[in-house]
DNA sequence: GCCTTTAGAGACGCAACGTCTCTTGCTGTC
DNA sequence: GACAGCAAGAGACGTTGCGTCTCTAAAGGC
């Protein structure tokens, strides 16, 4: 078949260059997160990705099992963990607080339907994610012990994880956006409440 | 082809008889419910479902619009709802520690994968069942109050909730089974302290 | 400057979806 | 007791997306 081998891209590119490594990769993964964005994780195809990517599907097996990972993979470049930056705001209550504004941006750009369908394709997914949620919070205690806020941080596990617990709960199963609201009571209602050795009144 | 009409189920059915109505639906959910236990939500497909029942997809399709409708009809159809029998130990520990049993025992039957596939494909599903649980606690704490228990059944709907929201996160995002350790920790470290107004000491 | 790797593109077989069509048994009505 | 109409049972059909495979030609290593 004769191939017009000369012809520079006729749909927009420069068919001449070819992407390689790390370089590709990003791309590829930059498509991804594209594709999330536009289409959703129920809808979003190899196919659609590869083609955003100017790519052929290979070069995403290549790289990534199913998509699942792939979407994973994604997320984890395009998502900073919480983990990175602990809030300090000086005080218990504000450190809580940003903590749970910070899982409720973050799961707000990745998207819940997104997390649903992860978690139906990737069972084994990410119980990572999880236990480093209780080591933010464990961290945000151990400086209230040390300022004298609290009396003690070593807490029943529960308790250290109860207020991530809640809303992650609250994130995956609540339709409508969070309220602030919902974040002060859960602090008020519950945690506080409990770190502090006093329920409520 | 020669149906030999006379013999009484062949391969299991007489195929002479043609089932209908009530009668016929309940054979499509147990068929459904039955495929369920046998692949798992993921692997069930409506061509399966309709096999096992000896019938045809558009029987299926007639009734249910999709898999995820096909399936919470299958669930509601066999596993009762909590709310139908509300504990009633004596104690207030032990109501909340057999309501939270039972909402295990309940998911064990479904099977954790089943709740994650339909949390993403029926996205609207269920804001019902979770509501109910809300109010079985309300109920259990109404009688606590009563009986003197504890000073009062007004508590904020957070903490009325607590137990149940943290089993439910609990039993969604754990790969391993439950012990029952877990839910002694849930009602002794966070559900007790605060509605007695004692926290942990 | 040859040789290996692999990007880019798309064909292929498979599985399941959801729709449609067809025949034929059941049921309510006159 | 005949007849009309509804729906059961069965499966064909077109479509979509998966994951694999094949092929050519560009990059880069040595």
């Amino acid at each position: 078949m004769g191939d017009d081998g000369s012809g520079t891209s006729s749909g927009g590119r420069t068919a001449a260059t070819r992407r390689r490594g790390a370089e590709l990769e990003a791309e590829l993964l930059d498509a991804a997160w594209a594709e999330l964005a536009e289409v959703g994780y129920a809808r979003l195809t190899m196919e659609g990705v590869a083609a955003r990517a100017h790519t052929g599907k290979q070069v995403l097996y290549r790289r990534w099992p199913n998509r699942a990972a792939l979407v994973v993979a994604a997320m984890r470049d395009n998502v900073g963990s919480i983990a990175d930056r602990v809030p300090d705001t000086g005080g218990l209550r504000g450190d809580v607080l940003a903590v749970l504004a910070a899982m409720v941006d973050r799961q707000r750009s990745i998207g819940n339907n997104t997390l649903h369908g992860l978690m139906a394709e990737a069972a084994d997914l990410d119980t990572h994610a999880f236990t480093i949620m209780g080591d933010v919070m464990a961290s945000v205690l151990r400086r209230a012990a040390a300022r004298g806020e609290i009396p003690t941080a070593e807490l029943p596990p529960r308790v250290t994880t109860v207020a991530v617990d809640l809303l992650r709960n609250e994130l995956l199963f609540t339709r409508e956006p969070l309220t602030d609201r919902t974040l002060t009571e859960i602090v008020d209602d519950v945690f506080l409440p409990l770190v502090r050795g006093e329920a409520h009144t």
